[in-house]
DNA sequence: CGTATGACGTGCA
DNA sequence: GTGCACGCCATAC
């Protein structure tokens, strides 16, 4: 890091973000979802690499799952998605 | 610039 | 219904 701030990328993994952000409590939304509402219905790919690589305690990546209904994966462990999806689902 | 990687998605056997 | 292989886009080296 030649720099201590960070770069304004805005790329799309600022959209990731900002789509994943609006996700409401309880809800699920598919990568191709998000993909698509990122402006890249195609791009799913792309934005489980971004969140992998940039996990942000901001960000409810746990509320992203597959087109299949399974959970994916989860930087912390696919354990605590899935209870945090329980959880979340059932306080809905 | 080209290659390699990845929390995916879809199609086919 | 399950499993395997290919294709897709964005990022990193």
């Amino acid at each position: 890091m030649t720099n201590f701030i960070k770069n304004p990328k805005k790329s799309f993994q600022d959209k990731v973000f900002y789509v994943v952000r609006q996700i409401p409590k309880g809800k699920t939304l598919a990568y191709k979802q998000v993909a698509k509402l990122a402006g890249s219905p195609k791009a799913f790919r792309a934005v489980g690499n971004i969140l992998n690589k940039n996990y942000d305690p901001a960000i409810p990546c746990h509320r992203v799952v597959r087109s299949d209904g399974k959970v994916g994966g989860y930087n912390r462990g696919v354990e605590k998605k899935k209870k945090l999806l329980e959880e979340e689902k059932k306080e809905s």
